[in-house]
DNA sequence: CCGCCCTGTGTGACTTTGTCACCCTGCCTT
DNA sequence: AAGGCAGGGTGACAAAGTCACACAGGGCGG
């Protein structure tokens, strides 16, 4: 699905949020957003540079994340179709620099809104800022829970909700880099977390893929 | 300074940001809010409560912060005078319930919004939303810090960091528990990491004290 | 004034997690 | 066929968290 245009319909499908209150607004929001196409592991922003835009998701996912300077890295969250990045609109209303890294997973299609349209819907439009409000909270919640996670939660544990969360049908296809990355931990402990699960029958282990015993 | 109202232009003095914009705003908010004033280790919320209310803080500290469910804590941000915190407001413009817990850190005095009133304030007055968009940005950014530290931070560094930023003069007057519960670590790692420093001469340790040899 | 108690602190032993330094495997390329 | 490389395994040690006590000193009731 190549394009270079989405009509309000289909907006409205993957934001439907927009479908109650003023119908002038998706107009005006389509009139100043361009439509882009990224391909996989593709970096959408870089800690400290400054943000130029909002990104309204339409499909794949965009993961937010930080990095340790020494190898190590941890995600905050993801942002997927419907969503759009609130760090990235912080920055952008608070005018400072952005202070974290998102990259695409697989191949993402975009509405690119500019800083200034951007400000100036906030500025106009009521339902533009609940939408913003409302997503700002539902991102607090989860990056606290986040933070509770690392500050206070096993490893262990970690590792197997995420597992949970991840697998369809008791199957992970990754690499066990892939989710040291997700959890902010090293390689070799995921390794050596999963081989123990191994020995207790929880997971069968083979190259680039997890399979849960009893999903 | 036990007092039950306050003047337009104190107001003003500690939130200086309502100095510029319609002058009326204030009358507004000095109109619906109701002045509080709380002891020392109060609790001004609790985990899983609905936010009933918004605070405007007027002197003193409230402590925003996280248990872990088995005895250890983390202190997520301090909330000063001028500020509000955004949990509190995020909680309320969503409708949701708290996530955190907020105790008084000293004697606290503060102006007190009804979720009602502060839903009308932020719908009417664009400085508002300002004030609060302004608020948030900073305080995801110190948030996403903390979470960096945490995953990423050394416990010996965090620590000495802290000694620097809470002492004055050198000197700072609390207990090992208290850091323990800032930093979100047990308290036997801030007793062993700070007789490290003794032992490197970087403090001098007493009952209730810690000094700095080379502030 | 004495003994008790309670808060704050010190410490050893053990577990969990992170770090470092390698190694092996199987697949892909040349 | 040889070499390179991504993914994974492992041992050894360091850093941090947990558990179980021990001890000190200040305050207070008797």
């Amino acid at each position: 699905m190549t394009m270079d245009k989405i009509s309000e319909n289909s907006f409205l499908q993957i934001f439907p949020y927009f479908k109650k209150g003023n119908p002038e607004i998706v107009g005006e929001i389509l009139a100043c957003a361009r439509y882009e196409n990224l391909p996989d592991n593709t970096m959408m922003q870089l800690e400290g540079e400054p943000c130029d835009s909002l990104g309204l998701m339409l499909s794949g996912v965009k993961r937010i994340y930080k990095s340790s300077g020494n190898g190590r890295e941890i995600t905050l969250y993801d942002v997927g179709p419907g969503e759009t990045c609130i760090l990235n609109a912080s920055c952008i209303l608070s005018n400072s620099i952005c202070q974290v890294n998102a990259i695409s997973v697989g191949k993402v299609s975009l509405l690119s809104i500019s800083a200034r349209d951007f400000r100036n819907l906030i500025a106009r439009y009521e339902e533009v800022r609940t939408f913003i409000f409302t997503a700002i909270s539902s991102n607090y919640a989860s990056i606290i829970e986040l933070l509770q996670e690392v500050a206070f939660g096993k490893m262990d544990e970690r590792l197997y909700d995420y597992l949970l969360e991840k697998s369809e049908g008791g199957r992970l296809e990754t690499t066990h880099q892939r989710i040291a990355d997700d959890l902010g931990t090293a390689r070799e402990v995921v390794s050596r977390l999963l081989k123990e699960f191994e020995r207790r029958n929880q997971v069968r282990l083979s190259r680039n893929l997890i399979e849960l015993t009893r999903p």
